[in-house]
DNA sequence: TATTGTTATACTCTATAACTATA
DNA sequence: TATAGTTATAGAGTATAACAATA
């Protein structure tokens, strides 16, 4: 074997080599972290039977009264037509409501109900839970703030 | 209306201001970030057909070839049945391959095929220039390294 | 009996296109 | 003509249950 060939083969990449460990890979402990989190909502919110999606726009509402649809899927990053069913099962618990506005009659303005602002509370304080528990995971308030800087960040 | 009443007024909690905004919000931060991260990681991939299952897959079988496919699973965080689909793609591809061990044949090992390895090279060198932006995102090396490590503790 | 991989199936999440009623 | 919401539908991703071959 040539001179030239030992060092081809020295060289030569090997996808063993050129391949990182799973876990040195941010796409991959991001979606391994976020489900994680999720999982724990998720066991948080079994009993009110609420999803991530629900929380978000109850909480958006809560905070926003007269939002429309299309400023709530914005804000929840998901498509208008993917509202529609969330919202049906909002009303249908009678936790939020739709009203036809004067000013543009295309469009509802959503609101909570009674009932809903009474569940937005119990929810927060289901939600400062589940919340704490991560704070502790990442080791305290100050730690949180950061990891949330980085989150915004690698958003881009 | 008494002192009592007006105290009761005063303190009684409002949806509105119990409820966190969104962005505050560990859970949905994180989610966000991971959307935006596997947006950046389909573009780069769009041209190779490869989505992040299918990448992980291969890159866990170059790292260990004869890896069973019960352990690809547990690594990718899937059910088994949900990689016979994937793994028929990858074969069809002609990218890796299923052979009968003789120890166990109930199961199979993985490999990749000679086309396979070649296209696990190019495809790291895609998923480096993935990896630098999110990188660069972030603030360099040192703050990617802290990241995962917040992502790991976040994880539980 | 238990395990590996498979098939069939269903449920959630999300996206697109065509529709309606308003503007 | 354009916009807000709706309907219908399709594609991923993931889950469970029943099955065949093998241990």
């Amino acid at each position: 074997m040539s001179q030239e060939a030992i060092r081809e083969k020295r060289d030569a990449a090997r996808a063993e080599d050129v391949v990182p460990p799973l876990d040195t890979i941010i796409g991959y402990k991001l979606r391994r972290a976020q489900l994680a989190v999720f999982q724990d909502f998720a066991e948080s919110f079994a009993r009110m039977k609420l999803r991530p999606a629900e929380f978000s726009a109850l909480a958006l509402i809560a905070r926003q009264p007269g939002s429309k649809q299309s400023e709530i899927a914005e804000a929840l990053g998901v498509k208008p037509a993917n509202l529609v069913a969330l919202m049906d099962g909002l009303e249908k618990r009678g936790l939020a409501e739709r009203r036809k506005t004067d000013t543009d009659r295309r469009s509802y303005s959503l609101y909570l109900t009674a009932k809903g602002e009474k569940f937005v509370l119990s929810m927060a304080s289901v939600w400062r839970d589940h919340e704490n528990r991560m704070i502790e995971r990442l080791g305290g308030e100050g730690e949180s703030r950061r990891f949330i800087e980085m989150l915004e960040k690698v958003a881009g």
